[in-house]
DNA sequence: TATCAGTCGATACACCGTATCACCCGTGGC
DNA sequence: GCCACGGGTGATACGGTGTATCGACTGATA
């Protein structure tokens, strides 16, 4: 058998090696681009010119997937500061930020135990950052500020979502869900939501989010320096 | 035609004409008995005793069936209570409570925007609560609750639903990820956060949660009093 | 060179949400 | 009283999902 007649196809090049961070790179593009409903285990070894079976060797389960793609996410998380507030404040603001750039994770947060390196290594940053606060403030002030930003993230993005939906920006959402909304606040059933909705403040997202945050945070030091 | 030959059939009694609620209801008592991937329109369709495209005459998509189910939930969220911090503790702690009885509420909470009847006069509740707060305040204090209890609720039932995947309590739990956990924190990587969590205090959900949203109330009312 | 072990992926299964459309039944018109 | 029609019903179908199974091929070893 002659040399010549296997030659390297040079328009196929040998493709890299199949590993977790590929299939978890793989699966955070598709994501990124289309959602999390995008992400099935067909799509994601299409996208790595393999067959669907050839990802079981490398994970178990769909759900470890996602476990995978959230962690991986967590490696730009890292909050910073001097003292408490800065760190649980960065915290905040960084998961945010990893968020916006990856909406699906607003799907995902907090849905499951996350117990992965670099989430590890996001906690590990804030303990240390809460140096000096006593460990029974501590801790309870970590878990709240944690579960505001699952929830606050979580709305936003829904937020953006429907706004995204229907039309592009606040005006048009207005224009679809006004008529319906105007109907029931006319009817008077609920007045009091009526005022709050209609004269209240039109607090873009950041603000929003922020104003919240501070309200927490404000109620944390409140307990730190009684 | 004599009238004795179309008798009532006492064991094959005529079927309750199909509804909206009927429907919504057969979907929570899934959801309740096995969790949301147990509601598919087939089997909500079988409880029925009907095909599976019959329900589309009611509703139009799963999506909707979902929104009804947490509209028809917020049928038990009324807030009570006298001033402004009552009432968003009141909220709270019936939105967990409601969550507690349906866990799956946990997996859509804030996941969807809620424009139902009852969902709305859970706001109108809140909203006549807050009476004497001006709306500045008002507004973002409503969404940092709503945001926090969303986040903490999905937490606490993502923890629960662990626990009771891995053996049934705490002492198992402990067993069950105990060595991983040990082994990570004996590499020294994380010993701030192994300080935190092997010193730290061990609360139970009910503390955390409400440690938590005092924090927030404390802050809210800081703001208030200013 | 022959055998074997192990990897890989094609195929299959059960289930999903939902579009389509033939059928059947009840009703109105003749 | 009979028939044609129209609309609601639900069987069937389609394209997708996660994953179990298992035959075939590959590479290494005796």
């Amino acid at each position: 058998m002659l040399v010549w007649e296997r030659p390297e196809p040079p328009d196929r090049p040998v493709p890299a090696p199949l590993s977790r961070e590929r299939i978890v790179h793989a699966a955070i593009r598709l994501a990124d681009a289309d959602g999390l409903d995008a992400v099935s285990l067909r799509k994601v070894a299409a996208a790595l010119d393999v067959g669907p079976m050839r990802l079981y060797g490398y994970i178990a389960t769909k759900e470890e997937l996602l476990d995978l793609m959230v962690d991986a996410v967590y490696a730009e998380i890292r909050p910073t500061g001097d003292g408490w507030r800065e760190v649980l404040r960065s915290l905040a603001e960084a998961t945010r930020k990893a968020a916006h750039q990856h909406e699906w994770l607003a799907d995902l947060l907090g849905g499951r135990p996350q117990l992965g390196p670099n989430t590890l290594a996001s906690g590990e940053s804030v303990a240390a950052g809460m140096g000096g606060v006593d460990l029974g403030t501590a801790v309870p002030a970590i878990a709240a500020v944690n579960a505001y930003v699952i929830g606050a993230v979580r709305r936003e993005i829904t937020e953006r979502r429907a706004e995204r939906a229907s039309g592009m920006n606040r005006e048009q959402w207005q224009n679809a869900f006004g008529p319906y909304l105007l109907r029931i606040f006319a009817t008077g059933q609920f007045p009091a939501l009526s005022t709050l909705v209609h004269d209240g403040p039109h607090l873009d997202a950041d603000d929003t989010f922020r104003a919240g945050l501070d309200f927490l945070l404000d109620g944390i030091g409140a307990r730190i320096s009684r």
